[in-house]
DNA sequence: TAGATTGTTAATCGATTAACAATC
DNA sequence: TAGATTGTTAATCGATTAACAATC
């Protein structure tokens, strides 16, 4: 066995942390351990101790026992609700290019409740990709409107992205989630999560040197 | 003109705040302008202005000018070289399914000074995939030896994460990207990034349910 | 000049870490 | 009992925000 992980980085606050420990300690329910303590999650993602403790003394629904550790079962559970994972929410995925394709067919979205329900494109005939329908970018906002769904995923260039947001915003989506490197320009109240896969790999990248 | 743009969330600390000001800079930067504030920034961006100034100032190698804000281009030349998107580095890709497909073919990484240089998988033939060389998994321990790539990003099945990491390390990586959603047991010093995107989505549903 | 914007110092805020008694 | 682990309070640390004089 081997002595300690190397540092994750980016856990900020415990919002942000309480995801790794799902993953953790379901990897843990997975070898059929029945109890884990703080201490045993922060070894494995090599953080603070002290810091797990009190995360999951924050969201534990079960006192932590003393020389035992917490209950694996509730603490999936806990986490669970605490995360949302036991809420089914729906989205929608604009550009089905080669990003947008896997994302329709990925099938990890379900264990946390996700659902895209549709993929739309500016190919002007209607499609099927596996099980999922592709519909002409024409009819997005009347489908948002139908449907009430209200988040969005936009996997089209950085030069169409403002445009598919507008589209999304019109039809009434609350939250996008932005694969396209550029900015969008939005109105208050609309969350957006960015993410720029080839800057995260050049952080990455820039973090290892720093370390040298 | 709209009024403000949403709140982005997740980005804590000036160096995780930097990718997302030199995307919008260089949407500056294309539209021409010469001179951009970090009021104006903030704005786009919809944090803190005083941050936004506090930040640039910390990375700038010119002063701003008073009531005119900073010359565009320094910025990004500042902002890249801090960022270390004018650094070359490399990386070898393991899993060529679907996302692995995808990141061996995206072409934004040039940008970041990034290259995926070959890919691994399990098929035991050697295949071209696009300009890109897929070679057997067996191969990929030597081909690390040899080439000294110190990056390698982890796109198989959560089942298979961990014997590809240790393959990884043993080959001399120094930095893991994993795509696979499960907790990698490593050596102290080894870098990880994980990347769990249906827990990323899962999470904007969450925030956007609590925001009600 | 008035207004916008800067850089910087000080104040506030929140998150992390340390300490320690209590418990199994 | 000794050792591991918990929950919680206090101390530390760092990041965010406010304030303000200086500048164009």
């Amino acid at each position: 066995m081997r002595s300690r992980q190397s540092s994750l980085i980016i856990l900020k606050s415990t919002l942000g942390r309480l995801p790794s420990y799902y993953c953790e300690i379901e990897n843990r329910a997975a070898r059929g351990e029945e109890f884990v303590s703080a201490t045993a999650i922060a070894e494995s993602l090599s953080i603070n101790p002290i810091q797990v403790r009190k995360d999951l003394a924050s969201i534990s629904s079960e006192p932590g026992r003393p020389n035992v550790g917490f209950r694996v079962k509730t603490l999936l559970e806990d986490l669970k609700v605490y995360l949302g994972y036991d809420q089914y929410d729906e989205a929608v995925l604009v550009g089905v290019g080669a990003l947008g394709h896997v994302l329709l067919h990925y099938g990890g979205f379900a264990k946390y409740g996700l659902d895209i329900v549709a993929g739309f494109d500016s190919e002007p005939k209607e499609k099927k990709v596996g099980d999922k329908t592709v519909l002409p970018i024409a009819k997005l906002v009347p489908f948002l409107k139908r449907t009430h769904v209200n988040i969005g995923i936009i996997t089209v260039p950085a030069s169409e992205a403002q445009g598919v947001a507008d589209m999304l915003v019109a039809g009434g989506v609350r939250a996008i989630w932005n694969f396209a490197p550029t900015t969008l320009n939005l109105p208050a109240g609309i969350l957006v999560k960015n993410e720029n896969l080839a800057a995260s790999l050049a952080a990455l990248s820039a973090e290892l040197r720093r370390r040298r």
